[in-house]
DNA sequence: CAGAATCCTTGAAGATACTG
DNA sequence: CAGTATCTTCAAGGATTCTG
């Protein structure tokens, strides 16, 4: 409702501009990474692996480079007999903090909503 | 890095608290159909299928019942001669503004670094 | 250990009609 | 108009195996 538009409506009307976002933060798997990461610290990949829940190596590989791409993750190889590597968050990845926050929050205030609307609607017409 | 931890870590640690919010919130299409809806107000069908972008029918209308569902989005029905249907955001839709404002407010001032770091990469090992 | 390579399955999305 | 009904495609994800 605000501003009508600086470019009234040509054809596609930029859908939203949150949308670019979405991919770089909530692809799959990356929250469920990057919670691990703040919650456990620095963590080699098998320890990841394991903490992060039901992912596979591929993914999870898939997953951090994309993550350490977009410069939200750190990767640091110690070039040593078994090779070791260690993940952490970047100070990028850490100013997404007060968004999960925010998240978290609308979660526990509005989550029992939407259960209440679900089961509303799921009475309502079966 | 908080608290250790309440529980030890029996098994599956509960991946991160906020992925339900996600699936409500973050499912494709839901930013662009709210974002609309936010903007142009109570919409028919049809002008929101023009407004939100490249989207078809059949998916619009999944993830519409979806918002209704969860309670996002309340969609009214006149049972006229051609029938006539309208969408518009709820007060518990209109409460995920704050939160879209923080991504926004994450994106205009993150956003560069991340496109710094994806070309840093990218450049670093082709 | 930290992945890369391979194959396979699934499910969402798109395209295209059709209807009350 | 506001969808529904099919059909098809296509890429992400999962399972498994292998290697520097």
């Amino acid at each position: 409702m605000t501003a009508p538009d600086s470019t009234p409506p040509p054809n596609v009307p930029r859908a939203c501009p949150i949308t670019p976002v979405l991919d770089i933060v909530f692809s799959r798997w990356t929250t469920p990474i990057l919670w691990t990461l703040h919650h456990h610290g620095r963590q080699r990949f098998v320890e990841l692996n394991r903490n992060v829940g039901a992912i596979t190596p591929k993914v999870l590989t898939q997953r951090l480079r994309q993550l350490e791409r977009d410069g939200l993750v750190v990767r640091t190889y110690h070039p040593e007999v078994p090779p070791r590597v260690e993940y952490e968050i970047s100070p990028l990845g850490l100013s997404l903090a007060p968004l999960f926050a925010a998240l978290t929050d609308w979660s526990t205030s509005h989550l029992p909503a939407v259960e209440r609307a679900r089961t509303a609607f799921d009475s309502a017409g079966p």
